[in-house]
DNA sequence: CTCTCCCT
């Protein structure tokens, strides 16, 4: 223990602590720190009657630092050092040095914020940035500058960036500290284009195993990965005693045993492993390690509300963290299978939790610590909006926040069961009910990987996987289940059942679960819209896979549903009596009372409807809209289908041209174009629609008289003056007036009406000359002007000429000023 | 051909 690196920078830390209230402690792996820093301040003066909290990411390492630290005092755990972890602890009355996991560290704030007689709280592990590390420091960076000034806070890392946390942390000083491990070689193995991840990583292998001693080690993604490489390996003849260990999570106990174990004399290992040999488990004897370079993670998709898994490139830092397992106990080397340029181009860091993930919980944990708004906190990354007020969206839906997004009381005892808040609220739900016993069960099953493997996991339905494990629990019969699996879905299960002081009786069957299921995911209340698919509440759309049994469900709630773009399809699913979701859910219904347009008819309907979210439970119709609806909706067709539904005569579309023209000259008159009509349809329409139910009503409509309602007295008599319908020519004549275009009225007129009239007609105030269309007396177009005064100079002879060889019957005088108008062949002398 | 990892 003595030649630790960490003995050398120990002094320093305890100085800077005894002025400061953090630090950041930056040290490479090998150098002791999790097991070495706490014991040195159990003496520092600041420390006197009070205790040391430290947080390990992983349950394994944070008993077994424990233990270690105990041994070195000569102890066993539970005296000076102890742990406490979810179901299981270990602390005495004179316990000082408390190794904690992150949930308990969550729970252990938000019951007592200042707490208690904690005098240095340490973040170990904390370049892993958990969603419950980063909360964590920000609920203890609080707790720090309202409640407990002198607390003090180390974090320790192993890569991470010193000065932002250190910023985060008002400028603590930044401490690095050498590691203990061997130099690793670094050997770039650009892909070679067409191979695939899993041949790449073989034929790598078979180098290693040529050029190198010792065991290998090999990053790859999944068990996908890791069983294709396997087959690819043993596709082919491997050197003699050369032994093949998949490793990852959900691979039963005695298998990852085998592969963390060191190889048997004469025999070499090659592991095949996802991430969790990153961090988790240290394996023995490794000389090589290969790094496909790409992991999957988990992220949330605001889009839908559903989490999914992608398949992304490691971080630099992953990467070297991956290389040093090479270097435990001899120099390695590591193998990576992109080129020094891509290497280049990876991000430097992976991305922290809270950034892609579920944000529901922390919303809760912030509420219950009085936060509304998380920019209130303190955050390296402050969690990012969309998924943030997703996750507060459905903690309304549970009930555990009111409308202004205060905790509600149910919303404290979900907290405290610290399971998610969906599974929470079942379990709270069910226990009301009696029915926690099977809650338990559904919350574990839910929680753990499927049951199933192959064919019969095809079949969806929940309460298969419950009849299974119920059938586990009173006989042992696995029928064809997972047995690690059942295993640990019962252990969680018991977990559970103890955390709410459930009766240990096994449910006599699944029935129920639908409803239980239909607490955790409200928003996945199914209805059924035929051919498997169905609607779900939250509106999303969603289908069975072909022949499922549960997709003749009238309702089912989908625990699982995959996160495809448009209809999602649906893994995992319940049926949900109609009934039941009746009885139980009438709290979450809305009643909407809807009047709209039923275009088939052409009439406007009302119809009361009952809805759970998207769905409609109930509907009923024949309801009767009172008169103000009924107008509103009329007036609403008419402003989304045009103005062409209403009755228009001859005389209102001139009323509409003459208002249009006298607004072109003065625009205090009323707008009578398109959009501005369409705009105020409310108060020159409304008064004319009154008690009218339909299309055929709309028919009947006084259009003329509205628009004269846009007038007063005084405009109605100006429009007759200046936007009159007909002028009277010197025939005697009362010629109507075209206004088809506003700008220019026409004025279409036999020629001969027109003798003895000097100037063109103005109208509009005097404004405006109409446009003379001139015509012959078979009322064809001679002649257009708006200069009737030069007509009669100029063209009216060429004009003459011409009309009197088409019409010599006709009059056609050679001062046509002095000639008598006339509308018949010849003047009546 | 759905399945990284951890925790209350």
């Amino acid at each position: 223990m003595k030649q630790l690196p960490i003995m050398q920078v120990l002094p320093d830390l305890k100085l800077i602590l005894n002025k400061n209230k953090a630090a950041v402690l930056i040290a490479e792996p090998g150098a002791g720190k999790t097991t070495g820093t706490p014991p040195a301040f159990l003496d520092e003066p600041w420390m006197s009657g009070k205790s040391i909290l430290m947080l390990e990411p992983r349950r394994l390492a944070a008993r077994s630092a424990a233990v270690y630290m105990a041994a070195c005092l000569g102890e066993s755990v539970g005296q000076t050092v102890g742990y406490r972890m979810r179901m299981d602890s270990k602390v005495g009355k004179n316990t000082r040095i408390v190794v904690v996991t992150e949930g308990v560290l969550t729970r252990m704030l938000q019951s007592d914020p200042s707490l208690g007689d904690v005098g240095l709280i340490i973040f170990d592990e904390f370049h892993e940035r958990s969603l419950h590390a980063d909360l964590g420091l920000a609920l203890t960076l609080e707790a720090q500058s309202v409640l407990r000034e002198d607390l003090r806070i180390l974090i320790m890392s192993a890569t991470l960036d010193g000065e932002r946390v250190s910023a985060l942390l008002g400028g603590a000083p930044v401490v690095d500290c050498p590691g203990r491990t061997y130099p690793v070689e670094t050997i770039y193995v650009p892909g070679s284009g067409t191979a695939q991840l899993e041949q790449a990583a073989a034929i790598a292998v078979r180098r290693a195993l040529d050029e190198q001693p010792g065991d290998v080690l090999v990053f790859l993604p999944g068990e996908r990965e890791i069983r294709r490489t396997e087959r690819e390996l043993q596709s082919g003849a491997l050197p003699q005693g050369t032994v093949l260990r998949p490793l990852y999570g959900q691979l039963p106990q005695a298998m990852q045993d085998a592969a963390v174990a060191p190889a048997v004399p004469g025999e070499r290992k090659v592991v095949l492993a996802t991430s969790i040999a990153e961090t988790s488990l240290t394996i023995e004897g490794v000389r090589t390690v290969i790094d496909t370079g790409q992991r999957r993670t988990q992220v949330f998709s605001p889009r839908t509300g559903m989490p999914r898994l992608t398949t992304v490139p490691v971080s630099k830092a992953s990467a070297d963290q991956r290389r040093g397992r090479a270097g435990r106990t001899a120099p390695g080397v590591c193998y990576r299978l992109w080129s020094s340029e891509e290497h280049q181009r990876l991000p430097d860091d992976n991305v922290p939790e809270i950034m892609e993930t579920d944000l529901a919980q922390l919303a809760l944990e912030l509420a219950l610590w009085g936060v509304r708004d998380p920019a209130a906190l303190p955050w390296l990354d402050a969690p990012p909006a969309a998924p943030y007020a997703q996750g507060a969206a459905l903690l309304r839906q549970l009930g555990a926040l009111d409308a202004g997004g205060a905790i509600t009381p149910h919303g404290r005892s979900m907290a405290a069961l610290g399971a998610h808040p969906r599974a929470a609220h079942m379990l709270l739900r069910a226990a009301e009910l009696g029915a926690a016993p099977l809650a338990c069960r559904l919350a574990a099953l839910l929680q753990e990987r499927d049951l199933f493997k192959g064919p019969a996991a095809a079949d969806s339905d929940l309460t298969l996987r419950v009849e299974a494990l119920l059938r586990f629990e009173r006989s042992a019969e696995t029928g064809g289940a997972d047995p690690a699996i059942l295993r640990a879905v019962q252990r969680e299960s018991r977990n559970l059942l103890a955390q709410l002081q459930a009766a240990p009786e096994v449910p006599r069957d699944s029935s129920g679960t639908g409803l239980l299921l239909s607490f955790a995911y409200p928003d996945r209340v199914g209805q059924k819209r035929g051919d498997g698919a169905f609607l779900l509440a939250g509106g999303r759309g969603a289908a069975m896979r072909e022949g499922q049994p549960l997709s003749r469900s009238p309702y089912i709630v989908a625990a699982g549903v995959d996160d495809r773009a448009g209809q999602g399809r649906i893994m995992l699913a319940a049926d949900l009596p109609e009934e039941e979701l009746l009885r139980h859910h009438a709290g979450s219904f809305t009643e909407e009372r809807e009047v709209y347009w039923d275009k088939e008819s052409g009439s406007v309907k009302a119809r009361r409807r009952t809805l759970l979210g998207a769905l409609v439970l109930k509907e009923t119709s024949h309801e009767r809209p009172t008169a103000e609806e009924t107008e509103d909706v009329l007036l609403g067709v008419i402003s989304a289908e045009g103005l062409e539904l209403l009755p228009w005569d001859k005389g209102t579309v001139q009323l509409r041209q003459r208002m249009a023209f006298m607004h072109g000259l003065r625009t205090d008159w009323p707008d009578v174009a398109d959009e501005a009509l369409l705009g105020s349809l409310d108060e020159w329409l409304r008064p004319f629609i009154q008690g009218m139910r339909n299309l055929r009503d709309l028919q009947r409509l006084p259009l003329s008289r509205a628009f004269e309602g846009m007038l007063d007295w005084n405009s109605r008599q100006k429009l007759d003056k200046e936007a009159p319908t007909h002028i009277a020519v010197p025939s005697g004549s009362r010629i109507p007036l075209d206004y088809s275009n506003p700008g220019a009225p026409v004025l279409a007129v036999r020629l001969q009406e027109m003798f003895g009239q000097v100037d063109t007609p103005r109208i509009g105030m005097g404004q405006v000359p109409v446009l003379l269309h001139l015509l012959s007396p078979a009322r064809r177009p001679m002649q257009v002007t708006s200069d009737l005064a030069s007509f009669w100079r100029s063209t009216y002879f060429e004009v003459k000429k011409d009309l009197k060889g088409r019409y010599p019957k006709h009059y056609w005088p050679d001062d046509p000023l002095q000639a008598a108008p006339t509308n018949r062949t010849r003047p009546v002398k």
